[in-house]
DNA sequence: GCCGTTTTCGGCCCGACTGTTTTCAGTCG
């Protein structure tokens, strides 16, 4: 875990500590807000000083303080004193459902309640009924959330949950009465992960005063096949478990990671689907609403307030301070049809979702430019069957080819990678005259000769500079060794980034989501040193991957260090995975320029080359 | 505990839903 990371669980845990205790909501807050802020960082926050931990939004001189404490000594007094506090069982039941800080500490202080095991007890013996709020109805949903509470949290790639958001939202659109549909949320901003599926579903403002024509839509929501769990259903709002497909990946992706998930009711992973249902004319002020983030919408309905105006999922309104929501009073709102317009009326420019983090994004004066998939014109990193990819060198070409790409690089492995059937140097030599051979047969798009070559452990490449030389391209990937100190992972790859003949550094980390942390190098340092040695760092497009994530990504982008976005490919169906790529290069605030998959032809093979003289 | 095109003190986003309540507290997104 990064240095980043432990501060954010951290702050976190002070957060969640002074809730139980009772604490003023607004400090909880402003520590909750930290742990964000820290979490997002992509500079590593034990490199700065105090000065500089003051200019970041939310972080104030008693949090600095406290940053500075906490990385000199790994905690913090204040941690401990508040831990002291708190019985230890009682910080996890914060994750069930339904149980919110104000009735656990309840719970505790005068029930008695200081863990799962005395929680369910109280609950059996029905002594639980005696504390206050508490009746038969909600000891029944707590008991039922405390089973569930492990399968629910835990959440998906994007690259699984994209496709099933996809999915519903075809099906919403074929459904009688509805005139929009669009999936939301995280999934809309191109997190590596989300939570669950928010979709939006708009009738027209006629039909939707019909709960006739309202509640079918619903309905049909709630009775697809794959739904394994109805957890809400009501005529304009709804929430599912959907099953996941267990299909075969690559890296077995969905197989037992959820050992919990077949107790109660659930079989095998599920995600939760929310769907909400609103008039034509709120569709905007709603996608803007469900797409988040919660931090961003706070600042939008801030800044709303600032300009006399209020702010909600049904629209924005002159603010004419009254107790009751403008939408129920048929005030005519000034905007909420399209994001646009709600964005235009705030006096902002459009703010694409993958930006919506409430980092920098209300301080830019236009809309940003950022990369879309169409700007991709060559992929730099696929396998052929000669090491572990399905595909021969002229299917990948002729696909690469199909997508619009000038230029395919076949990028085998190296024969340290055993168990991808790397090359044996004589093997690679064969099989750059196989790839020359080729290039007659599919006229169109450059063919280049490359290697995912392997950085062994030490930091040196999987081949001798001399058989480097001979390629056109060479990508350079950590595939073992993944659990390394931060120290000499960091020493490990910036050798390769500093190696003459390195192009592009494969999936810096080495992380599969979910399922290993990867290494934890300096970031910093490694983008320093691919600026100044002209070396691009990769975002692997893969969804296992996401490698560089979003903020590492981001803070290369701010570098001014060159990107390639590239998917890995292996099968066919992997040159789909761009998407993912492309979205967490918006997320980092990418521009096509600084993605060398962009480039022309000619300047893209004229970079190549400067690694070659 | 943070922050400032009303403010260095006094604020700090909005609505739906649920269950427990006779008017609201808590949770969630």
């Amino acid at each position: 875990m990064s240095a980043n990371d432990r501060l954010a669980r951290h702050f976190e845990a002070i957060a969640n500590l002074m809730q139980l205790l009772g604490e003023d909501g607004f400090r909880v807050n402003a520590h909750t807000r930290a742990a964000r802020v820290l979490g997002d960082l992509s500079t590593d926050a034990s490199s700065l000083d105090r000065k500089t931990l003051l200019e970041i939004e939310g972080i104030g001189p008693k949090i600095a303080d406290k940053i500075i404490e906490f990385i000199s000594s790994g905690s913090t007094a204040e941690f401990a004193d508040l831990n002291a506090k708190v019985p230890p069982g009682l910080l996890p039941l914060l994750e069930v459902p339904g149980l919110g800080p104000k009735t656990l500490r309840t719970l505790w202080t005068e029930g008695g309640i200081v863990d799962e095991a005395s929680l369910r007890a109280s609950i059996a013996d029905g002594s639980i009924l005696k504390l206050p709020r508490m009746g038969a109805k909600s000891v029944e949903k707590l008991r039922q959330s405390l089973d569930f509470a492990r399968t629910v949290h835990a959440r998906i790639r994007l690259g699984q949950a994209m496709p099933i958001a996809e999915h519903i939202v075809a099906r919403m659109k074929a459904q009688k009465g509805v005139v929009r549909a669009a999936f939301a949320g995280s999934a809309r901003r191109g997190r590596d992960t989300v939570g669950d599926l928010d979709i939006l579903v708009s009738t027209s403002d006629a039909d939707f005063k019909n709960e006739a024509l309202v509640a079918p839509i619903s309905a049909l929501f709630r009775a697809m096949p794959e739904v394994r769990h109805v957890l809400a259903s009501g005529d304009t709002r709804s929430s599912i478990q959907f099953a996941l497909n267990a299909e075969d990946q690559r890296w077995g992706a969905t197989e037992s990671e959820n050992p919990d998930a077949n107790k109660g009711q659930v079989k095998g992973p599920v995600i939760q689907v929310d769907l909400r249902i609103v008039p034509e004319c709120s569709f905007g002020a709603a996608l803007a609403y469900f797409t988040g983030s919660k931090d961003h919408n706070v600042h939008m309905r801030e800044r709303a307030l600032s300009m006399g105006m209020t702010l909600n999922e049904y629209g924005l309104y002159p603010d004419d301070s009254s107790e009751e929501p403008p939408h129920k009073r048929g005030v005519t709102p000034v905007a909420g049809t399209t994001e646009e317009s709600i964005f235009a009326a705030l006096k902002l420019p459009y703010i694409p979702p993958e930006i919506r983090e409430d980092h920098s994004e209300f301080n830019l004066n236009a809309t940003p430019t950022l990369i879309t998939i169409a700007d991709i014109k060559a992929e730099l990193h696929a396998h052929t069957t000669a090491s572990d990819g399905r595909m021969s060198i002229i299917e990948l070409a002729e696909r690469a080819k199909a997508r619009g790409f000038h230029t395919i690089t076949v990028t085998d492995h190296s024969r340290s990678s055993a168990q991808a059937n790397g090359l044996s140097i004589e093997r690679l030599l064969e099989h750059i005259d196989s790839i020359h051979a080729a290039r007659a047969q599919v006229p169109g798009i450059t063919i280049l000769a490359g290697s995912e070559v392997d950085i062994l452990a030490d930091g040196s490449l999987d081949y001798p500079d001399e058989i480097l030389a001979k390629l056109d391209v060479v990508v350079a990937s950590p595939h073992t060794a993944l659990s390394q100190e931060p120290a000499t992972a960091t020493a490990r790859l910036l050798k390769a980034i500093m190696h003459p003949l390195v192009h592009i550094l494969g999936h810096p980390t080495g992380r599969l989501i979910n399922r290993r942390p990867g290494l934890e190098p300096d970031m910093a340092a490694l983008i320093a040193a691919a600026k100044k040695n002209n070396t691009a760092l990769e975002i692997n497009a893969h969804w296992m991957r996401l490698d560089l994530r979003d903020v590492h990504a981001r803070a290369t982008v701010e570098a001014g260090a060159l990107l390639s976005i590239n998917c890995d490919v292996h099968e066919a169906e992997d040159y789909d995975n761009l998407k993912y790529g492309v979205l967490t290069a918006r997320r980092a605030g990418a521009v096509a320029e600084s993605v060398i998959n962009t480039w022309p032809a000619e300047k893209l093979h004229a970079w190549l080359k400067t690694k070659r003289r």
